[in-house]
RNA sequence: GCAUUCGUAGCUCAAUUGGAUAGAGCACCUCACUACGGAUGAGGAGGUUUGGGGUUCGAAUCCCUACGAGUGCACCA
C-alpha cells in the first residue's frame, strides 16, 4: 500500500476512536508548498458533525497520527488545514519498492478492450497541424489507456471517396495530364504524392472560382452559378461515373489515393504513429442501410411523405435527423451507424472512442443518442474524445485561403530548429556522434518539442499555436524534459565508470527536503496514468512529467550526487536519480515522445 | 435567432475536480559558473480569475444575469 493510502486509513481510524459514531470520506491533498509537510486533510467537512473548531480537530487528530501512524513523523494545523509530514524511513521503504517494481506505472489489466479511432485523414489533401494535433491525441491516449490495463485496438476510417476526391481528380485530368495522355507523377514532380495530390485541389479550387466568378458577372447568382458551374457538373459526373464502377474513372481514383498513402505512409512512419486496422469509406459508405430498415421496423425512425427517413431526437434534447435521403441513398449519420456497427461485430470491444474536433459535437450527440434508441447494447460505452481547434496568432486555418501549416513543413521546421539549437548549446556532448546519429538525435528532440507542445494543452480546449514557441526549447517544453533525462543518464554512466553501485535497495537515511519531495512526486505516477485514463487527457502526463524534471533540476542543483562522500547518501541519491530517468522516459513515452542518452 | 463550448498575469497555459496567500513557461529586470551536462538554478515585477448578483465554513470551479469569442444548426462529409 502506498502512502497516501496509509495515512487515509490512519485517519479514517482516528476519527472513529476520537470521535465515535462519526466518519468521513477521507481524501488528501499535496501540500502546498509553503508550509511543511507533504500531506494535506482539510478538517472543515467534519466541524458540523462534530461541532468543534477545524484548528482544534486538526490538533487532534495530528496528535492521534503522531502516536498511532508508522508513517507520521510530524504535523502542523494552519487555520483547519492539518498538514502532515511523513518520516524518512517510509520515503526510502517507498523508493525501494518503486525501484523493486519493474511494471511501475503499468496498471493491473482490466480485462476489457477499447478501440480508438483517430487520424482518418480526406485523401484530396496532404497533413496539416490540425491532424497532428488529433494524430497526437489519438496515438498518446491509446498509449495512456494501454498503460491503465486495457487492450487497446487503433483505427483509422480513410475518407477515400466522394466529391472532394474527384476535385483532384477532375484537375489532375485537365491541368496535370498532357495531350499524349501522360501524367505527372510524384516522381516527375519531385513532390510526395499527398502533396502532389494537394496541389491539384487548389488548381480545382482556383479554377472553380474563377466560374463562379465569370457567371456571376454575367448575371448568374451566385448560389446558382456554384451549383451550375461546367467545373462542379463534371465533378458531379465523376462521381456518378466512380459510383458505378466506370473502370477509366476508378483507375484514375485508385492512382491517386496510392499516391496519397505513399505520402501518408511518411509522414506516419516519421511522427511514430501506426494502426492496427484500416477502414476505407469507399468500402464503407453503402453500410447502415440495414439499420435503417431495423429501426423503421423497431418505429425508432419514420417515413415521410417524400420517402426520406427521419429520427426524432427532441425528447433527448437534439432536433429531427435526416437517416436516408427520399431517393434511398445514405447520408453522413448513415455510414457512421453501418461502421459503428461493423467496428463492433470486427473487434466486439467493451468501449469505442472517436478522436475527432468538437465541431462535430452535434454528430456524436446525434449518433450515440441513435444507437441507445436502437438498444445496442454496447451504445453506454461510447465517447467522442473533442478536441478543440489550432489557431495560429493570425486567426483560424483555413486550407482553401492557402493559411494552413502543413504538417511535414511543421516537422522539418521544428527538426531544423533543434539541429539549429544544438550548434550553441550542445558544445562537444556530440563529439562521438555520427552524421545519422545526429540526425536521428534532431529528430527526436523536433518532434519532441511538437509534440510536448500540443500535448500539454487540455485536449478538449482551443489552443492557439506559436511557430517561435513551438521549437523552444526551453522552460516547460519536450527538450526541457528530454535534457533532464540525458543529464540523469550522463551522471549515471559516470558513476558506473567510478564503480559506484547502482542497484539494490537503499538503506535507512535522513532525506533531504527535494529528495522527499521527489519521491513523493515518483508515487504519484501512477495514479496520475489512472487519471489520464479516465479524463482520455495527455495533457495531465505532460503536467507531470514536468513537475518532475523540474524537481530533479532542482535537486541537482541543490545537492551533489557524485560528490556526496556519505556511501549511503550517495547511493540513495543515484538511485533516486536512475528511478526519476525511467520514471521521466515511461511518461514521455505515453506521450509518444522519446527521450535521448545525449544531446 | 436557437443550441453548445469557452473567457485566468502583456502572451501561451496550469490550478489534484468546491479548499489555504490563484501557479508555471515565454517576454522584462536582478543574481549564481574551475560544470556530477548552464539546453540550468535562485529571486523580482506582473491578477478585482470579463462585469454584476447568488449558493456556503470556503467559489476561477456550482446557479442566475449581462457582455465578448468559438463551433454547430445541409436530402455535404
Amino acid at each position: 500500500m502506498d502512502i497516501q493510502s496509509i495515512v487515509e486509513t490512519d485517519i479514517t481510524r482516528s476519527i472513529a476512536e476520537l470521535y465515535p459514531g462519526n466518519s468521513c470520506d477521507v481524501q488528501l491533498t499535496p501540500t502546498k508548498k509553503e508550509f511543511e509537510g507533504q500531506y494535506t486533510f482539510v478538517t472543515f467537512p467534519l466541524t458540523k458533525a462534530l461541532r468543534q473548531a477545524p484548528a482544534q480537530i486538526g490538533q487532534a487528530i495530528g496528535a492521534w497520527l503522531l502516536k498511532n501512524s508508522t508513517v507520521v513523523s510530524a504535523f502542523n494545523v494552519v487555520q483547519g488545514f492539518l498538514n502532515i509530514s511523513i518520516a524518512d524511513t517510509a520515503w526510502v521503504g517507498l523508493l525501494n519498492d518503486i525501484v523493486a517494481n519493474p511494471n511501475f506505472g503499468i496498471l493491473p489489466t482490466k480485462e476489457q478492450s477499447v478501440m480508438v479511432e483517430f487520424s482518418s485523414p480526406n485523401t484530396n489533401k496532404p497533413l496539416h497541424l490540425g491532424h497532428l494535433r488529433n494524430n497526437f491525441l489519438g496515438d498518446s491516449v491509446s498509449k495512456i489507456l494501454a498503460a491503465n490495463g486495457y487492450d487497446v485496438v487503433k483505427t483509422c476510417i480513410v475518407n477515400d471517396r466522394g466529391v472532394h476526391i474527384c476535385k483532384s481528380m477532375l484537375a489532375y485530368k485537365l491541368f496535370g495530364t498532357d495531350a499524349s495522355g501522360h501524367g505527372e507523377t510524384p516522381e516527375s514532380a519531385g513532390m510526395k504524392g499527398d502533396h502532389l495530390i494537394g496541389k491539384y485541389y487548389v488548381l480545382f479550387d482556383k479554377a472553380y472560382k474563377a466560374q463562379i466568378e465569370e457567371m456571376v458577372g454575367q448575371g448568374t447568382p451566385k448560389e446558382e452559378a456554384e451549383k451550375k458551374a461546367p467545373l462542379m457538373l463534371e465533378v458531379q459526373q465523376m462521381l456518378r461515373l466512380w459510383e458505378k464502377g466506370d473502370p477509366e474513372t476508378v483507375a484514375l481514383w485508385s492512382q491517386l489515393n496510392a499516391w496519397v498513402y505513399a505520402g501518408f505512409d511518411a509522414t506516419y512512419k516519421r511522427i511514430g504513429v501506426s494502426f492496427d486496422k484500416t477502414y476505407y469509406e469507399s468500402n464503407t459508405y453503402l453500410l447502415g442501410k440495414e439499420v435503417v430498415e431495423e429501426g423503421l421496423q423497431k418505429g425508432v425512425f419514420y417515413r415521410k411523405d417524400d420517402s426520406s427517413v427521419w429520427i426524432d431526437l427532441t425528447e433527448e434534447g437534439l432536433d429531427q435527423k435526416l437517416v436516408m435521403r427520399s431517393d434511398g441513398t445514405s447520408v453522413y449519420m448513415t455510414q457512421d451507424l453501418g461502421t459503428t456497427d461493423l467496428k463492433y461485430q470486427d473487434f466486439h470491444n467493451n468501449r469505442q472512442i472517436w478522436v475527432v474536433g468538437n465541431e462535430q459535437d452535434y454528430h456524436f450527440n446525434v449518433l450515440f443518442a441513435i444507437l441507445r434508441k436502437l438498444g445496442r447494447t454496447y451504445a453506454e460505452a461510447l465517447y467522442h474524445l473533442s478536441y478543440g481547434m489550432v489557431d495560429l496568432p493570425t486567426g483560424k486555418m483555413k486550407s482553401r485561403e492557402g493559411t494552413v501549416v502543413d504538417a511535414d513543413d511543421l516537422i522539418q521546421e521544428t527538426v531544423d530548429a533543434a539541429s539549429a539549437a544544438a550548434d550553441d548549446a550542445a558544445k562537444g556532448k556530440l563529439e562521438d556522434f555520427s552524421e545519422e546519429e545526429k540526425a536521428t538525435l534532431f529528430q527526436t528532440l523536433g518532434l519532441g518539442a511538437l509534440k510536448y507542445y500540443l500535448l500539454k494543452v487540455d485536449p478538449q480546449k482551443r489552443m492557439q499555436f506559436n511557430p517561435t514557441e513551438s521549437v523552444d526549447l526551453h522552460g516547460n517544453t519536450g527538450p526541457y524534459i528530454q535534457y533532464v533525462h540525458a543529464r540523469i543518464r550522463s551522471v549515471l554512466r559516470k558513476a558506473a565508470e567510478l564503480n559506484v553501485v547502482l542497484e539494490g535497495p537503499v538503506a535507512a537515511t535522513q532525506l533531504d527536503e527535494i529528495e522527499q519531495q521527489l519521491v513523493f512526486l515518483l508515487s504519484q505516477y501512477p495514479e496520475r496514468v489512472a487519471e489520464a485514463g479516465t479524463a482520455y487527457a495527455p495533457s495531465y502526463i505532460a503536467q507531470y512529467a514536468y513537475e518532475l524534471a523540474k524537481a530533479f533540476n532542482q535537486f541537482y542543483d541543490r545537492l551533489s550526487i557524485l560528490k556526496e562522500t556519505d556511501p549511503i547518501k550517495l547511493h540513495t541519491r543515484l538511485i533516486l536519480s536512475k528511478s526519476i530517468s525511467e520514471t521521466i522516459q515511461k511518461a514521455m513515452g505515453l506521450l509518444g515522445i522519446e527521450v535521448p542518452e545525449k544531446m
